[in-house]
DNA sequence: GAGAAATACCAC
DNA sequence: TGGTATTTCTCC
């Protein structure tokens, strides 16, 4: 008789990554992972994927398959673990399993896969990876403590069918005589019944509730064959509203209404929404037997109590039907194992949502289901409105507000196939959809789809939403669309294919499969006006860029951070009654040295990164090497030498205080961090500006992100540089960006807009592409700086970093870390060919909530490679694919 | 995360 | 050298 072993990813912490002597890495789940020991068996003998095996007792014999979680001894006491495999036989001697924790398994074989890509990709541990997967909760020795206990509630069905005249009601309100004689009436035949027997039906001892009944014009005393009669006078409708008035049935009609429009059974919380009831109403409209009450398990749904109103799909437009033929003639490629790619850069204001709906819509139509990515700070009601109104009653949402019950339910009902569409942040990535057929990541090159390694918090696996989808959608064969007005270098690389696929494959790009590049230069203005082509939308320009040179402003004797052209279109903005965003990058209030007469910056000429004024020391320092130079006593560019050099970012005015001297009657509304604090704020603010509440908005980051603003008819950068010099070889990409998507809140509407940007380095190549609204210019000339630097997307990244309280031990521990980083690279041999160590070196933001921050790069093709199995102590986080170096 | 084993530390 | 505090290891 033959045991089956599984082998068990336990929800334990395991402190040390350490052999996986016995069991051989199963080379289906790891591609590339076997042949790599095979050359380097020392650098990758240990693994952080952990497991442990156990057989199965035989009343789970037939019971469990791969992805249950069930109850395991482990030491003396029980934990629980995510069954990763079956086998016939164990390495080592085996305890049983105690019993499955859950009847179903929690992960499907597709997210099992991916959990095991995600742990290798970004060396972490699996049973971290698997926790992706599952809502915060659901891993615990008692779930029911964790607030995702199921929520039971009361549901009240109808049993009459018509209740409005149904004889029960009878049984409730208040009685009487009279309202005993009009029901029995009612009841009779030819509404008549002789006097003496309804006096006794009714109880009656004398009949002056007769008479007042005929007072009341209700009923006819009659005389017929010398024997008394009452009669009902009034129409059987008039009737019984004397008799609702009379037994005071109002309030139990009102409820029996509400049912009857429903027309399905209603929660006790929903009934309570539409009507005056409480539950001792309801329970004896029950004891009636007019409706059931009756208590169920109810799901948590976030768009339940949300009515969007259904929409439908309208004409596309010329660059919109382009697109969508391309993506439909790829789609019938898609099948498992085979993704279908595409990259949708389409200007702000374009109709990307179109194309994703259209998408979705043929998913949908196909049997199958998407997810769609958001970034978090877009998630605005109208974002998922458009979703939910095309796709009734198909689409849900998971956000960081919602509740664990909330996102348990949720989860469960995705997995039970309730929802075809979930919408969320980068996490709605591991949302259970049985049979996924389509991804979308809108806004693709925000930062925040990057779990980032700096944030503080308990994250363990830091990972990126745009590279996991890439393999979930290979593993599901699904159709992948990253959209964006900006997309990032590695998106638009691999849509591209610049370098060709042979490099690609050396240099170990972060895809090296084809990726369909889809264009849509054009910014639609809305429907309604002159047609341009056949879909009745028209075309809108973008809006003129100017760019201020602040530097000529300075010559000029103008000290102030408005400059002239600024200050004149603001006021004349305000004076025409329309709105104006004034754009303040505030970022990591760089403190890097410019020169105010040419602009030069001063960059460590190793890793050309802006070096870091470092005001105690007295020195440069350049945060990748951690190289020092002296402070230049005069700007070291040939011609020009001049003496007036400036710290950048140090004390940064406050533009609110000189708005108001510009232009004092202006309202202004300020967006950042500290009056964006609470929930919700964001909209309030938004719903505010876009109400005209305020003609000036004055913000960081995230303004006005996604939102149709017409009466914004100017929008200012105050200082384009603050952002531009940080020392990471994205800060131009990201300041692109930024600019990119900032000028496009201008004009949307037939006022037009205007957008002036202010630098001190106007010729800079981001700013100039971004004021020309020229992406592939500036594409071209940041590939050939990362080219030339070896940055990603030409190469790949991981940083690992180490915080500690004492710097001695942060110098200690991180020279300690390259030591043996080294040595891996040359047990690697031929393999690290391309792998390179950088470091260490104090991370930009050295210093944070009391801790020294110090990090390492490792440069390769495959960061993993070297870092796998790596033994990393406390303190320590790596990063791969860091999206930023700070 | 907890108990067992190994090691460091210390008084004599 | 024995006894104890501290760190490391293992758990299928």
């Amino acid at each position: 008789m033959s045991l089956i072993y599984a082998e068990v990813v336990v929800n334990v912490p395991i402190r040390r990554t350490f052999a996986r002597r016995h069991a051989a890495p199963q080379p289906d789940l790891l591609p590339g992972f076997a042949a790599a020991e095979d050359e380097a068996p020392d650098v990758n003998a240990a693994s952080n994927f952990q497991t442990f095996h156990y057989h199965l007792p035989p009343e789970l014999e037939a019971r469990v398959i791969p992805g249950h979680l069930v109850w395991c001894p482990f030491g003396n006491r029980q934990v629980q673990g995510v069954v990763l495999a079956l086998a016939d036989r164990a390495p080592v001697p085996t305890k049983p399993v105690s019993r499955l924790a859950r009847p179903e398994p929690v992960l499907t074989s597709v997210q099992l896969e991916l959990a095991t890509w995600i742990a290798r990709y970004y060396v972490a541990p699996l049973s971290e990876a698997i926790k992706l997967f599952l809502p915060p909760g659901l891993l615990q020795k008692d779930e029911e403590t964790r607030g995702i206990r199921a929520k039971r509630e009361a549901e009240i069905g109808l049993v009459h069918p018509t209740p409005q005249s149904a004889p029960e009601l009878l049984a409730l309100g208040r009685n009487s005589q009279q309202a005993q004689v009009i029901a029995r009436l009612l009841a009779a035949p030819k509404k008549t019944l002789p006097k003496p027997e309804l006096m006794e039906h009714c109880g009656m001892k004398s009949d002056s509730a007769l008479r007042a009944l005929s007072d009341r014009g209700l009923v006819a005393l009659e005389n017929e064959d010398a024997q008394q009669s009452v009669r009902l006078i009034v129409s059987r409708e008039d009737a019984w509203a004397a008799l609702v008035e009379m037994r005071g049935l109002e309030k139990y009609l009102s409820v029996l209404t509400v049912l009857e429009e429903a027309g399905v059974p209603l929660w006790k919380s929903e009934l309570y929404a539409r009507v005056d009831a409480d539950l001792k109403l309801l329970r004896e409209l029950a004891n009636a037997g007019l409706v059931t009450l009756v208590e169920r398990v109810r799901m948590r749904d976030p768009l339940a109590d949300r009515r969007y109103a259904p929409t439908v799909a309208p004409p596309l437009t010329a660059d919109q039907a382009t697109v969508w033929s391309q993506i439909l003639e790829k789609m019938s490629n898609t099948r498992p194992g085979k993704a279908t790619r595409a990259l949708l850069h389409g200007v702000t204001g374009s109709g990307k949502t179109e194309i994703y709906l259209k998408a979705i819509d043929a998913v949908l139509h196909a049997g199958r289901q998407a997810i769609v990515l958001v970034p978090e700070i877009a998630l605005t009601p109208q974002t998922v409105a458009r979703f939910a109104g095309r796709f009734p009653g198909r689409v849900t949402v998971i956000h960081s507000a919602m509740s664990r019950g909330e996102r348990y339910d949720v989860w469960r009902m995705l997995r039970a196939g309730e929802f075809d569409v979930a919408v969320g942040p980068r996490s709605a990535l591991f949302a259970p959809l049985p049979r996924l057929g389509l991804i979308i990541i809108d806004e693709e090159h925000e930062a925040s789809y990057k779990q980032n390694a700096e944030e503080w918090g308990s994250f363990t696996v830091f990972y990126d939403a745009r590279t996991v989808a890439d393999r979930l959608a290979e593993l599901t064969g699904s159709l992948l669309i990253y959209g964006s007005a900006t997309p990032s270098m590695e998106r638009y690389l691999a849509a591209t294919g610049a370098g060709g696929s042979a490099e690609s494959r050396t240099e170990g790009k972060v895809t090296s499969s084809e990726m369909l590049l889809l264009e849509m230069p054009h910014r639609v203005m809305g429907h309604g006006d002159p047609a341009v082509d056949g879909s009745g939308a028209s075309y809108a320009e973008l809006p003129p860029v100017e760019v201020v040179d602040m530097r000529q402003e300075l010559r000029s004797g103008h000290r102030s951070i408005f400059s002239r052209s600024l200050q004149s279109e603001l006021h004349a903005t305000l004076d025409a009654g329309e709105q104006a965003i004034l754009f303040l990058n505030r970022r990591g209030s760089a403190t890097f040295v410019m020169c105010r007469d040419c602009g030069h910056v001063q960059e460590c000429p190793r890793c050309e990164i802006p070096l870091t004024y470092h005001e105690r020391a007295g020195v440069l320092i350049c945060h990748h090497c951690d190289r020092r130079y002296p402070i230049p006593e005069v700007c070291p560019e040939p011609d020009c030498g001049s003496k007036r050099i400036k710290y950048f970012g140090s004390g940064t005015q406050r533009i609110e205080e000189v708005v108001a001297q510009i232009a004092p009657r202006a309202r202004l509304l300020r967006w950042d961090a500290d009056t964006t604090g609470r929930r919700g704020s964001h909209e309030e603010i938004l719903r505010r500006f876009a109400a005209h509440e305020a003609d000036v908005l004055v913000g960081t980051q995230m303004i006005a992100k996604g939102l149709d603003l017409p009466l914004v008819t100017l929008v200012g950068v105050i200082a384009a540089d603050v952002g531009l010099y940080l020392p990471d070889f994205r800060s131009a990409e990201r300041t692109f960006q930024l600019l990119t998507q900032v000028a496009g809140r201008a004009g949307r509407s037939a006022r037009g807009g205007r957008v002036v940007i202010q630098t001190y380095t106007p010729e800079h190549y981001a700013i100039r592409a971004a004021a020309a609204h020229d992406y592939g210019a500036f594409f071209q000339r940041e590939l050939a700086f990362r080219r030339e630097h070896q940055y990603p997307p030409v190469r790949r990244l991981a940083r690992l970093i180490y915080w500690h309280k004492k710097l001695d031990a942060v110098q200690e521990e991180t020279a300690r870390m390259v030591a043996i980083l080294r040595s891996r690279l040359e047990q690697l041999g031929p393999a690290a060919e391309w792998i390179g160590v950088i470091g260490p070196a104090p991370a930009f933001f050295a210093r944070h909530r009391g801790y020294y921050r110090w990090h390492i790069l490792v440069r390769a093709p495959d960061p993993a490679l070297l870092l796998q199995g790596l033994d990393i102590p406390f303190g320590w986080r790596i990063d791969v694919d860091p999206v930023s170096l700070l």
